[in-house]
DNA sequence: AATATTCGTGTAATTTCATGCAAAGTCAAG
DNA sequence: CTTGACTTTGCATGAAATTACACGAATATT
């Protein structure tokens, strides 16, 4: 057995299983204990798994860390979703995506009145499981899990069967020139599918989003209705936004 | 078992359970007491719980629904789920209910062979985003909030659009005579329309469940393939659900 | 106040770790 | 085919970590 192969078996392990015994592994490979625990010293150098006496686990804990993804600039997401969360008005029908940014926008949405929440995004409804007063309809389809929200065929039928009057959409890069980006292609179609059934487009951003782009281009920047962004930019980082004609807002 | 996972493991049930029993986790986990309460010693040495006699408690406050936690019963809950995860095969399209025993299956699925999960329920859908070889496919429509499972027509129209091998149904209530029942009249709809998707059904059932019934009938017992029963009911409380002819596996 | 648990420390046995080193294997140039 | 540089593997060794048991002190219960 190749090194390579091995260190692929254990990252393969280590995915299914969420540890690494070396005592195990050693038994079951037929190999000196020595040779598991250099391997696991040096995917650990590589940073690949998360090294322990008596084995190895993965480096994210089988369990997402609330703490940890809420710790990814709270504050300026809290800020974006309470700007956008204004923008709701009674009886609307608005078109959440998925993704942090969007999440600190449904913990924000207004409690005192009634409007309806369409998402594709599993993790979105759960954060409106406690929500009073708004209606969730879920977009069906396949999950891709890395960002954990719904495509495919199936999702973007029952996309085009509704009209939303907003759509918060969210991205992972903005540029003036290159546009809206994503890192998916199946994504890019599905938010491209959204904005087109919705009345009006807002695009959710965080600072470190801007002047970034992504392999998988959803639409130029002038496609959406305006962009929100962190307050505290300089006029000087905003111009080339601006100058596409885009609607900008400063939370 | 490793050192870092047993002490995750502690930081988890603190959080679940809103306590640790040094004495009842050494037994569990067939360690002597002196290593669980070095652990608390050490945890407590990091600031990541509050040492008290006999355990340990969390630094902060235990959850307001405390009480409501930890009487669901999660012991019972997890051994149906495993139970039920046994019997996914390689390649199989199963369909899991919404509710929190399903929940624990979701948790106990196997992760060493592919297949497919199709869920109506996001709460579902979440707890499998770590999961290394499931697909996932989510069922859209109007979100029924109590239960967290999409409900009406576009959902209705989805599940008829699948064949699934397995569904595993959660409800909340189980009698010889009145069947599954559940407390909501849109969901019985459902649950019976994805029955009739399904080749096979399989009913999670916890104990307090048993004898009961809710206002809206799902469908009677023999319509099932089979109830997942908790382990250690006596023969006699069981018989009147042999009698129906339905299967029953105990957990 | 009396009794039964539970705690914390010390200690010894076991397991696991990291390092150095030598043997075996691999690969490519000569 | 041979030689030499390089990689991989297994073993020995001392260091470090982990665990269980023992015993007196602290705490809870009756």
């Amino acid at each position: 057995m190749l090194t390579s192969q091995r260190k692929a078996l254990i990252a393969e392990r280590l995915n299914r299983d969420g540890e690494i015994v070396a005592k195990t592994l050693a038994a079951e490979l037929d190999l000196s204990e020595d040779t598991i625990r250099r391997d696991l010293r040096e995917m650990a150098a590589e940073g690949l798994l998360k090294r322990v006496h008596g084995g190895a686990l993965p480096l994210s804990p089988p369990l997402p860390d609330f703490a940890a993804r809420q710790s990814l600039a709270t504050d300026e997401k809290a800020a974006l979703g309470a700007r956008a969360a204004a923008m709701v008005a009674p009886g609307q029908v608005i078109f959440l995506d998925g993704g942090t940014t969007t999440a600190a926008l449904a913990r924000a949405l207004p409690r005192n009145h009634a409007f309806t929440v369409v998402t594709h995004s599993p993790t979105i409804a759960c954060e409106l499981e406690r929500h009073p007063t708004a209606d969730v309809v879920l977009i069906g389809g396949r999950l891709y899990k890395h960002s954990m929200v719904t495509t495919g065929a199936m999702a973007l039928e029952a996309i085009r069967g509704l009209k939303a009057e907003i759509y918060f959409m969210g991205v992972t890069a903005a540029h003036p020139t290159h546009g809206l980006t994503t890192g998916d292609m199946e994504e890019a179609a599905t938010k491209r599918t959204i904005a087109e059934n919705a009345a009006a487009t807002w695009v959710l951003l965080t600072q470190e989003k801007l002047g970034r782009a992504s392999p998988w281009r959803i639409m130029p920047l002038p496609a959406a209705t305006g962009l929100i962004v962190p307050g505290g930019l300089t006029p000087e980082a905003l111009a080339p936004y601006r100058e596409t004609g885009v609607a900008i807002v400063e939370a």
